[in-house]
RNA sequence: GGCCCCAUCGUCCAGCGGUCUAGGACAUCACCCUUUCAAGGUGGAGACACGGGUUCGAGUCCCGUUGGGGCUACCA
């Protein structure tokens, strides 16, 4: 049986991705994934003056790290290894459509030059009028062309917009939308160096490649009666158009890097889950129906469905984020998150991760020690680093702050009591176990009559030169005798200089 | 300015004419648990923008106002 649904991710490759950009490729995969459907990716590099390279990686990168995989249309081969379709690789196609369309009449060519464009729009503004192209191009014979073609001036293919009547068009979220054909320009299809605008580009693809759905940001809807004249002009059905909610900074404006830079990439690096983050971004505008909200990519779509994407805009919430992250964190086996914490540990200092005189490979074993006490205190695995880097450090590299000590206007006799107690204790103690370590701490305490808070805090500080830190004894016992003696003397020493 | 879209707690969502004295989640506050920090538990505060209709009945339908957003390129 043949698939029915095909649906595209369109990107431009002028920037890494950014969250709300994916959330639209989210909602394309998942749908493609609901209706045994087919997901294609497509690469929009038409703008060659913005192009970045690096950003067509970081689009491969961004789809594999959160799962989206793509296909290939059957019979219709991907112009890259990576098999996406190519716009820049399918000029030719484009320019052969925008002649056809000034050949039926519904185009033509026109010499006005940017700089008479821009005066153009300036002498409106003045005027109080609505800045806009005023199709003088229409206008020009076939010889002012040619003239201005021989005198090397840029020439460019534009749409005839019928300057009567309207034109509608089903919303599949927000139903029948209407505009005056009046207020549209006409519009350029065929650049001056050769190269398609988006309208005519994604018109030509989504008809040549069959796409059913288009899934594009609400930011779309205003342009759509210029795609709709084109299907009109070249006689072509309409896929159906749904028009996501726009995802909004904290000032509701549409999120943008001067929000503080939401590349899906820069998430990764900073520790999170790609389950979390899809979970949370699909969130953002669609619902199942009720008060879930952890589930899982096949739940997801399992229960998607286009009538229950939203309407309204979200604003993006950095907080509800980490709080998900935390939960798949915590849902991870110990063996997954320990391999998480390593790949990301291992890298860099300068990245945020542990501190560079720190050999790598960083051992498995110890980390799987170490990963159950921490795994509940993680938003991101980035936490992981301030969290257990003197795990790793040398004795001597641990750092105290001598004022951490003091909190709790206790005195320096005391703390010095309790430390040489606890050098007491780990010295004699036969199991160096952290129930055995727990058992005679609190023992201690009851015969010190010192609360437990008081007498362990100086243990935790000289230990692991925190006040904020894993659980104590099951530290000790990682840590093992030697080290807490020896980190214990050191710190005895430094309270007493 | 013009056109278009949108409007339930601070934020994300539920609600698709009566079960709404409006439910959940994040954040926030209090308490419990507790060796720090978390995690967890319990509880609190917190919203249907406004005005007209329609209807026996409106958060839910219609219109207007206000507010917010988007578009208005030889960018996508």
């Amino acid at each position: 049986m043949k698939n029915e649904i095909l649906v595209r991710y369109a990107p431009s490759p002028t920037g890494i991705p950014h969250i709300g950009n994916i959330r639209t490729a989210i909602f394309d995969w998942i749908y493609s994934k609901s209706n045994h459907g087919n997901f294609i990716l497509r690469i929009e590099d038409t703008d060659q003056s913005r192009y970045d390279p690096k950003s067509e990686t970081a689009i491969y990168e961004s789809l594999e790290w959160l799962g989206l995989s793509w296909n290939e249309i059957p019979g219709k081969k991907p112009d890259t290894l990576k098999k996406s379709y190519v716009q820049s690789k399918r000029k030719k196609l484009y320019i052969q459509i925008a002649q056809e369309l000034v050949n039926s009449g519904n185009a033509y060519y026109d010499d006005t030059t940017p700089e008479e464009l821009i005066s153009l729009r300036k002498k409106q503004q003045e005027l109080g009028l609505p800045p806009r192209y005023d199709n003088r191009g229409r206008y020009r014979t076939k010889e002012d062309i040619d003239k201005s073609k021989s005198n090397g001036l840029p020439i460019v293919i534009r749409f005839k917009v019928p300057q009567n009547g309207s034109i509608k068009f089903t919303d599949e979220i927000r139903g029948k939308i209407n505009f005056n054909l009046s207020e549209i320009e006409d519009f350029v299809i065929l650049k001056s160096d050769g190269m398609p605008t988006y309208h005519l580009a994604h018109v030509v693809d989504d008809k040549d490649m069959g796409i059913t759905h288009v899934f594009r940001g609400e930011e779309w809807i205003s342009s759509t009666p210029k795609h709709l004249l084109i299907h009109q002009a070249l006689n072509i059905s309409t896929p159906k158009y749904i028009h996501v909610p726009l995802i909004l900074g904290k000032d509701k404006s549409k999120l943008s890097k001067r929000h503080g830079a939401k590349s899906v990439l820069e998430y990764r690096d900073q520790g999170y889950l790609p389950e979390a983050l899809f979970n949370y971004l699909v969130l953002l505008g669609w619902s199942p129906g009720n008060d879930e909200e952890i589930m899982s990519k096949s739940d997801i779509i399992k229960k998607f469905s286009i009538e229950k994407i939203s309407e309204s805009p979200a604003v993006f919430d950095q907080e509800k984020l980490e709080w998900m992250n935390g939960i798949y964190i915590r849902k991870l086996s110990i063996d997954k998150l320990s391999k998480a914490l390593i790949s990301y540990l291992e890298k860099p200092e300068i990245d945020g991760c542990l501190p560079d005189q720190i050999k790598r490979p960083i051992n498995y074993s110890q980390v799987k020690s170490i990963a159950p006490f921490i795994q509940e205190r993680l938003k991101t695995l980035k936490d992981s680093t301030e969290m257990l880097d003197f795990f790793f450090l040398a004795d001597e590299d641990i750092k105290i702050n001598k004022d951490d000590y003091f909190t709790k206007s206790n005195q320096i006799k005391d703390i010095l009591k309790s430390l040489n107690e606890a050098l007491n204790i780990i010295n004699k103690i036969k199991k160096f176990k952290s129930d055995e370590l727990e058992l005679l701490f609190r023992t201690l305490s009851k015969e010190l009559n010192i609360k437990p808070g008081i007498l362990f805090t100086p243990i935790r500080i000289s230990v692991t030169g925190k006040k904020i830190a894993p659980p104590l004894f099951e530290t000790l016992e990682i840590l093992g005798r030697k080290r807490c003696l020896s980190r214990i003397n050191k710190a005895i020493k430094l309270l007493k200089e």
